[in-house]
Order: C-alpha cells, then structure tokens, then sequence
DNA sequence: CTCGCGCGTTACCGGACTTC
DNA sequence: GAAGTCCGGTAACGCGCGAG
C-alpha cells in the first residue's frame, strides 16, 4: 500500500476545491441568466400582447382609419411621426373605440348539453382576436419570410400572393384573399375512386371580388372557377362524392380546403405587407407550440396520410424529434422503418443538391421507385411534386402560369436518394436535413 | 427496446346561421 | 330558398412517457 505524499494531498485538495468553487459559480450564474431569460421572455410576451392590443385598438379607431385612409390616398403628410396631432384629437376624442374582446365574458359558460331550443338561438359569435397555438415553421432569416413551399397541416403553401387592401371583398373579418395565394391540398379524386390526387387552390385578381380556382391534378381542364371558396370547392366535393356513391351534403367550408383556417397560414397571410390595412380583418395572435400529434383524415389510411409525411420541419434547436423531415427541404423522414433512407421526393428544377452523389446515391431503380411513389407514398409526394414542378419562381401567377403546364405534366426530377452505409438515423437526418435545407433556400427563391 | 396508454392536434363532416 | 359561411363534434393520428 503506497501513501500519498501530504504535499500532493493538500494540491488535489485544493484543486478540488477550486473545481468546485468554481463549478458553483458557474451554476450561479447559469441560474442568473436563465432568471433573466425567463424574464426577458415575459416582458417580449407582455410587449409583443400590449403591441398587438394597441395595434388592434388602433385599427378599430376612426382617427386611424382615417390616417390609414389618408396613407392610402397619399396624403399622409408624411411619416406618422410628424403628423398633426391637434388636428386628430378631436377626431380621436369622438370615434368610438371598439374594444377588442378576447373572451366573450358576457357568454353563458358552455354546457356539455345544448339543447335545441339553444341551439335554435344561439346566434353567431362576433369574430375576436384570440390567441391561436401554431406549429414551428421555417422562416428565411435574411428575409424574415416564411420559407416557401410552407406546409401548414395537410397544405402546402406555394405561394401567398399580394393583399389587395383597398377592396373590401378581398378580406373579411375572419379572412384575407392576397391575389396570387396559391394553396395545393390533397383530396378524393374525382376520376378514380381509389385514389386521392392533390388540388390547387389559386385566389386570382377578379374585379371587384377575388377569383377562387381550383384545379385538381388527374383533370386540369376540369378545373372550377368561382367567385367565392366554397363556389369554387362544391362542384368538386359534388363529382368527388358522387363517384364513391355518396350523397354530397352542403357541408363544406370554403376557407377550410383553401387553407385559410389554418393557423400558420392565417398568420403569415397577416403578417404580409398591407395586412395592417385592411380594415375589416381582425387581428388574431398566435404562440408557437411544440408539435405533438398530427391531425387525423379520415378515410385516408395512415400510410397515405399527408401529415405523416409532410411534417414541417422545423428547425429550430427545441424541435427535435425522430421523425423529422423537411418538405421544404425535400428531405423526408417518415417513421417508417422502409423509410429509412432519406429520400428526394422531387426536387425543383434548378435545385442541385448539395450533397453530392459521392454521398448520395442516385441509383438505377430511381424511376422504379418513382413508380411505386403514388402507391406506396400517397399524395404528400406527389403534392411536393407538383410544387417543385416549377412553381417556385417567385411570381402569383400560379402554377400553370410558370411554365405553361400543370404541375403534374412535370417529370418526376429525381426518385429516391440514398445515403450510403448505415448512421444514426435522427442524427444523419438532421444533419442532411439541414444541409439540405439551407441549399435549398440558397438555391431558388422563394417569393 | 418495445408496448400500451393518455393526451394534444387537426382534417373532415354535419348542421346551424347569414346573406342575397 | 339557395348559396355561402362558420362552428362544434368526432375520428384519426402521432408524440411523450411510464411500465415491463
């Protein structure tokens, strides 16, 4: 048994002790910087509600109005910082302030029953601001725009067009129509029965009120024009049922398969330049969440299932699960074992991947696999083919405006990639995924 | 690691309501 | 009355987490 020399004792000692001095410290100030972090955060959360509140009363408020009014006409006077007050007050002082209700407090408490008699009376609820909870999705940093195509649930976003502000039949309280929104959503076929094909929804400049066209991808001649969402959605919905023999009944909501409802849409839509002029709109308010569980179709077996497959990715640093994948980016990573391999399900015409075929393999079987593709894969990868077909070019035409063509007239840009050797799954894909993701945002446009 | 349960989210549907 | 809009209910789905 060898004994430790009291001088090299007392220098571990007191090492150690410096160790844990200093490892004291350092939990000290951790916990001082998360304390000020949290409370960074309720101050932005407090800022960004009061902001949001007083932009909201302001809009409502006659003496803004008519600023907005004057801003429209080009008679602001200038920035709003060096207009005339005095002029305004009186104004201001006599203009009835709506107050923006977040909850209905004069409402009865809901009871689980509702009986017909309060069902027969119960009128509409007048449209509030209230605070929607919104998955992550990507934003351009450089531009601070959302990273088109956006998949916002079981749509995709391709394009969200311009807001016409000044005709009241481009917005409502609930919504904005921007000219130019083009929206691709997956649904019944209308020619075959077994099969779901994606539509595209596309909000043109009609006059007076928007157009709202939809064009499904097995039958573009087929496409309706309407001067309304639900006009444009029931001829479908109509030809959709009636091949599966089913009686069409009169519900549908417009909006809801334009994408319009949809939180992340209704928020980027509000967030675009000209949003604060319309006057109509009320504001709504949103907070990130994380991503749990993804909304159900029914009908649509869970291997079809877009949102199984078209789950945004997001790339944030709290956003980690295993079953990321990036529409956007092209890379998808189903939870499917078969889904493995990382996979480009198409790729935009000018898109090269960075990822080079040293690492990915472009294999042979590539256009066999494209065939499986619509059996196997469901509409979210023909979805994504459509909308790398050529519909990133940055203009509101839509997309046969781009190039002449249907989005499913485009061939097919590549089949499955795959990654050579064996690695970790979440960590290859987030690593691909990323690379891939800032490529394809450096690549092409996004409008 | 796998399985099962609980829970949150969301697409779709049906019907009530509104507007013309 | 028809067409369009909105809202609540529901089923389907997937994530988180604990138990084994």
């Amino acid at each position: 048994m060898s004994t430790i020399p009291i001088e090299k004792y007392k220098n571990v000692k007191h090492k150690l002790r410096e160790v844990l001095e200093e490892n004291e410290f350092l939990i000290s100030k951790l916990w001082k910087f998360r304390t000020q972090l949290m409370a960074v955060e309720r101050e932005r959360e407090y800022a960004s509600r009061n902001m949001s509140w007083t932009i909201s009363q302001a809009d409502q408020c006659f003496f803004c109005s008519n600023l907005l009014h004057r801003l429209k006409k080009g008679t602001g006077g200038g920035a709003i910082g060096s207009m005339d007050i005095s002029d305004s007050e009186e104004e201001a002082s006599s203009a009835t302030i709506a107050p923006v209700i977040t909850s209905n407090t004069n409402a009865p408490t809901p009871s689980t029953t509702v009986t017909k008699k309060e069902k027969e009376t119960r009128k509409r609820k007048p449209v509030t601001s209230k605070t929607l909870r919104i998955q992550k999705y990507e934003i351009d940093e450089s531009t601070g725009k959302p990273v088109l195509p956006l998949s916002a649930g079981a749509m995709t976003i391709v394009s969200l067009g311009d807001i016409v502000y000044d005709r009241p039949a481009y917005h409502s309280e609930r919504y904005i129509y921007p000219v130019g929104f083009t929206s691709v959503k997956v649904y019944l076929s209308m020619l075959d029965k077994d099969r779901s094909v994606h539509y595209t929804c596309e909000i043109k400049d009609g006059g007076d009120s928007p157009k709202f066209i939809v064009t499904p991808e097995d039958c573009p001649e087929r496409s309706v024009t309407a001067l309304s969402a639900t006009g444009a959605w029931m001829p479908i919905l109509k030809a959709a049922n009636e091949l599966r023999n089913k009686t069409f009944t009169s519900g549908l909501s417009g909006p809801d398969f334009f994408g319009l409802t949809n939180g992340i849409v209704t928020k980027v839509l509000q967030e675009l330049p000209n949003a604060r002029l319309c006057k109509s709109y009320v504001w709504q308010e949103f907070e990130f969440v994380q991503a749990r569980g993804g909304g159900g179709k029914r009908g649509i077996k869970s291997e079809d299932h877009p949102s199984k497959k078209t789950k945004l990715a997001v790339c944030s640093l709290e956003t980690q699960s295993s079953t990321t994948s990036i529409d956007s980016g092209l890379v998808h990573a189903a939870s499917t074992d078969s889904m493995n391999n990382v996979r480009f399900d198409s790729a935009p015409q000018n898109f090269v991947p960075s990822v080079q075929p040293s690492s990915v393999d472009f294999e042979d079987d590539d256009l066999d696999a494209e065939d499986e593709r619509d059996e196997t894969d469901g509409p979210a990868a023909m979805a994504n083919e459509a909308i790398y077909g050529g519909q990133q070019t940055g203009n509101h035409e839509g997309p046969e405006s781009h190039h002449g063509a249907h989005p499913s007239q485009f061939p097919p840009q590549s089949g499955y990639a795959h990654f050579g050797g064996k690695q970790p799954r979440s960590a290859h894909l987030e690593s691909s995924a990323h690379q891939l993701h800032s490529d394809q945002s450096s690549n092409y446009d996004s409008t």
